[in-house]
This record gives C-alpha cells, sequence and structure tokens, in this order.
DNA sequence: TTGAAAGCGCTAACAT
DNA sequence: ATGTTAGCGCTTTCAA
C-alpha cells in the first residue's frame, strides 16, 4: 500500500487536505500556482498515489466496469474482451473480467460480486441468463449491457447482438444454392438462446426450400473443436447421407473438418463446410472456413460505448441494436 | 448502487453497525443467533450488499489482482488469463484485466494505476519492462509476479517461465537430427527478453553441431500470424536454400505454414516446420504443429497460487521458478 | 452479546 | 485562494 494519505501530503505541505485534494484533481476553481507547485513536488518526492477505492467510495462511482463471459477459450470472447478493453482503458475505466463457465449460478453470483465492487456497469456475455433474476437485479440499479443476445424482455439496458435467425438462414440457404439437400446441422450448447435460433434459422431455410427437416442430420454438442469432431465422427459413423456440413460456430465446423480429414472426405468436393461467427481463427484456419460474420471487436467496441454515455447519463441512446450478419465465402464451401 | 448502507440495516434492525458488521462478515465472537436472523432478514428483505470498496479503504486489502498482458490476440495469453482468473475467482479475489501492446510507457502506466486502485498484487506478462522502473516499482510495496521471463536481478518478487534458451536449443537441435543444415528462424519482437534468448538457443545449437550462423536465414517480425506469412515470404523471395524453419512462436510459424502452402512447398518433405510455446492452436491447426511445450495454463495457477501465498504472509516460498520446455513432434517434422 | 467512538482516505459544501 | 467540517460505508478497539 501506498504509505501516505492525503491527510499526510496535506501536513508536510502545510496546507490542507482540501488544497491537496485540489491539485491531484486538477480542479478549475484552482490553487495558486505556487502552493500548487509545493504540493506537486512533495506529492512526487513521496511517489503518493491517491487511492481510488477511497475516491470511490466518496464519490460514489468507481470507473470499474464488469465483463463476465462464459468461457475464455472459445475463441470467440477474446475477441471481445480486445474490444471492452481497449474502449475503456482510453476513457479511463477498467474492466475486472470473470468467468461464468456457462454456469448460472455462477452468473448470478458474479453479477452479485459486481454490485459488491460497486462496479459503474456491467457488460455480460451469456445467453444462459437466468431472465428471473435479471429482472430483479435491476433493482441493484446498475447498468447492465449485453453481447450477443437480445433479451426478450429488454432485461438489459443495453444489447447488441447478431441475427442468429436470419445468419442460419443465410449459411443454410448458400449450402443449398451449390446444391446440398443432405444439410448436417452440428449444434452447441442447447440452453444458449442463440443456439435455438440458429436451429430455427437453419429450419427455415431448409423450409423455404421445400426440403424436409431430418432429426437424422441434426447434433447436439458444445462450442469446441472437440465437440464439432465429435459430432462428425458420430455423423460420419451414423451412414446417414450428408453433402455438407453447418456447423454451430466456427469452433465445431473447425473440429468437423478435422474429423472428415481424419475419414478422408474432400472439402469442398464431397462435403462442403460452413462455420458461423467468423473469428479470427476461422480465417487463418487451414483450409480458410466459410462463414457467417458478426464483427466481434466492434460489436464490444460499440457496446462499451454506448454503457459509458449511458454511465454518464445520456438517454437517447438506442438501447438495443442487431447486426446484420454477412455471409463469407472462402474455402471450404463451393 | 445499493440503496442501503450498514448504518441503514442498523437502524432499521435496531442494533448497531458494529452488530451488522459483525454478522455480515461472521465473526466467531459472535451475535445472538435470535439478533443474527433478524439482521440476516433484513438484509435479505432490503437486498442490502456491503460496499467491498468501504471495506478496502478500512481494512487496506482489497482482494483485487492486476494482471497485465500485451495483447490478448497472441492466443497464447487467454490460456495465462483462464489459469489466473480461475486460480483468483476459487479463492475469493477478482482480476483486474488490462493490455500494455507491448509499450513500456502502457506498462508503467498501468502499473501505477494498479497502486491507485490498491490490487493486493500484480502479474505481468510482458519481457519489455522497464528495468529501472521495476526497481522503483517496489518502493509501492505491491507483491508483483511475472510469467514468461525471470527478471535478471528478480525485479519481481515471484517468477514463472520457461527456459527459453534451452527450448530453443531442443528445437533447433531436433531440426538439425534430420539433416536439416539450413535452417530459418523467423523471429519476433526483438524488445522482448525472450525473443532474445530464443535466439541464442537458436545459435548455441547451431555452434554444437558446427554449423556456421547465417545471418540471411534470420528474419525478425513481431508473434502474429501475418508476420510469420510475411517473414517466410520474404525468405523465399530472398532465394537463400533453406530446409526448415523454426518460428518464434507458434503463431509465427502457422503464418509461415500458410506462405509455405501458398508457395507450393510441402511439409514436411521439403521443408519442416517448427514452432514454440505449444498453444492450443498448435494442436488443432492442420497440419498440428511440431512444437516447444509450455503448460501456460498450469504456469497461470500456479504464480496465481504462489502470489496469494505471498499476500497472505508465507514468505517460504520458491520464488523463480523456471519450467522445463518439452519438445513436441507432430506433423510438421519429420 | 452488544455498542460507542475513532479511524480508513478521500470528496464536497460552505465559509472565509 | 484556502480551510473547516461533515460525510461516504465500512472495520476495529475498547468498554460495558
Amino acid at each position: 500500500m501506498s504509505k501516505y494519505s492525503i491527510s499526510d501530503i496535506a501536513e508536510i505541505c502545510g496546507v490542507s487536505k482540501s488544497t491537496v485534494s485540489r491539485v491531484i484533481n486538477n480542479k478549475p476553481d484552482g490553487v495558486s500556482e505556487k502552493t500548487k507547485n509545493r504540493v506537486l513536488k512533495v506529492i512526487d518526492e513521496l511517489n503518493y498515489r491517491p487511492s481510488l477505492l477511497a475516491r470511490s467510495v466518496a464519490t460514489k462511482h468507481s470507473e470499474l466496469i464488469g465483463l463476465i463471459i462464459p468461457d475464455i477459450s472459445n475463441l470467440f470472447y477474446p475477441e471481445i474482451i480486445h474490444g471492452v478493453s481497449t474502449y475503456l482503458a482510453k476513457h479511463g475505466y477498467s474492466m475486472i473480467l470473470a468467468h461464468s463457465g456457462y454456469n448460472q449460478e455462477t452468473e448470478k453470483e458474479l453479477l452479485l460480486s459486481m454490485v459488491d465492487k460497486r462496479v459503474d456497469g456491467v457488460i455480460i456475455c451469456s445467453g444462459i441468463s437466468n431472465e428471473e433474476f435479471l429482472k430483479e437485479y435491476k433493482k441493484y440499479e446498475i447498468p447492465l449491457a449485453s453481447i450477443g443476445r437480445t433479451y426478450d424482455n429488454y432485461l438489459s439496458d443495453l444489447s447488441i447482438s447478431g441475427d442468429n435467425v436470419k445468419g442460419a438462414k443465410l449459411a443454410t440457404r448458400k449450402l443449398l444454392s451449390t446444391g446440398n439437400t443432405k444439410i448436417a446441422l452440428l449444434s452447441g450448447h442447447s440452453e444458449v438462446a442463440g443456439t435455438k435460433q440458429r436451429i430455427e434459422g437453419y429450419k427455415q431455410a431448409l423450409n423455404d426450400a421445400g426440403i424436409e427437416f431430418d432429426k437424422n442430420l441434426v447434433f447436439h454438442g458444445d462450442y469446441t473443436i472437440e465437440s464439432g469432431t465429435k459430432m462428425a465422427e458420430e455423423l460420419i459413423k451414423s451412414k446417414t447421407e450428408f453433402t455438407a456440413v453447418f456447423g454451430g460456430s466456427d469452433l465445431i465446423a473447425i473440429g468437423a473438418i478435422k474429423a472428415l480429414n481424419r475419414a478422408k472426405i474432400s472439402i469442398p468436393d464431397e462435403v462442403e463446410v460452413m462455420g458461423f461467427d467468423n473469428i479470427y481463427l476461422s480465417e487463418v484456419f487451414e483450409p480458410p472456413l466459410s462463414t457467417i460474420s458478426k464483427p466481434h471487436y466492434d460489436m464490444a467496441v460499440e457496446i462499451s460505448r454506448k454503457l459509458l454515455c449511458l454511465i454518464q447519463g445520456k438517454t437517447d441512446l438506442i438501447p438495443h441494436f442487431i447486426i446484420e450478419p454477412q455471409l463469407i465465402v472462402r474455402n471450404t464451401t463451393k
């Protein structure tokens, strides 16, 4: 801990705490140049650093923002973290990062721990949230923003997300357009809202094309490479006919590619593969993955911007924003 | 903010603040069951949450740990974050995450901002630190741990890192063992200490094998895929003969693979490729990359554990720890 | 078992 | 331009 307090500095300089407070906060009404310099000099010599904790209890704001993510090993999230952290740092805020592990109970506790820490706002990436609890959470009056999921009843004050239904439709349609009728769907975490929406989009596209939905082509796992591989292996083993694979996320699609490679099934000639998310890895992977794009980094920056606006009292923001998904054709589709 | 303070709760319950404080802190000396239950009930009904900020200024510890990383888009760091965050959460601490962007000045400011926030300790991943400043930093008396770099003069209280020289030697020797004599080195961020050590290991291995060091085989960039691609392209364009590529990191090696692929150079038949770090991506990439392993996640957990021990007053720790590097042979070497 | 009082390090309203 | 005072929400020592 810093060895000196504002009182120490005041005493040593022979001024009052208020004066010291004024100089460390660069108050406009001001202090005479002379005393200011004297105080500054002592501060510098003693390496005094004002306690932001103490300041926060006095001012009732902490310049702290909580970010809650499910699991950083989903490469989707580092991009979010990067965006949030970069924007916040630029504006004098710090970020407390925590992992919910896709666990509703953990998420609840984290949300509460954020109020204990008196953060000025929280950003949550989830889709698994307990809506009941989110409703309760409002009484703590701490601005809540969410990425990746627009809560149906606007349980968060702010949100930004991709249109999952539309995105999945786009992906499926692309696959249909090159003649595929047997499109396997390798799906993620079924509790997550976005997952259901993607399944819905897939179904709609099939329906629009007059193709019957086939249960045997749908597999459920989670949003990891390993799970993608496992689901694809099951698919292959099941002997169900298929000519395309739509992964619920890029990670799943990449896992599937690994399984297809091992089974000597060539991509995209024998089987086309489509991802979802357009994470950085999808671009650098070999072969580069066709996918549906949502600009995560930009979404993270944008939601951070709005959150700070909200905290600073702006109320004329568009609170809920849905990003138009975009088809990215790379090498795993024809 | 929480609408109620400890005084409010005390007043409503008709007890003193001390009593409320005792129950929220579960003090052993205790409060009678009856009053305890009464207080608990009011707390619950009013959704009172004690302010950790206020508590921290009173107790002089914050249960906050700062983690400073250069750049999260180096996939090395999410693994570190995961390890640190997981361990800390399990032990009641929270993590403030910040990015230095490989910038010495930024790092300095972040370090100071951590003392302003009165964190109980900081973990820094860098190698670019200003040693002069690190020395000064000691006077703030906040425990400092570093990952990935053992500061020469023990400028941090705790450290854990891989042996870069030995690791690079191991990698180079493996490449030499299959008859390669023209081994290109694609190196990262030259300001980073680990970079120099890896170059040193490479040189030593060549020297041990009686092979002359060839400047034309060494390229300098940074620790990204893009940089790896660029360096490999330059290498290819330079017409310098080579039969193996040693990347200063997995990301660089992967970038190089992309360039080699494009140039229709087959791996590992025509050119062998070796990475460094063994990040998760190196395992899932196609082809899976041969590399040198350092167990990041475990290192992160271990340093977190030691840091909390140190904070809690244990002094009999082994402060500086070097992890033995391990050769991982996958598909990019013979 | 409980309370009173002082203190943690800061800000802010009001005086001067 | 500067100081006085009270207050932020908590803990902790001491006394009852």
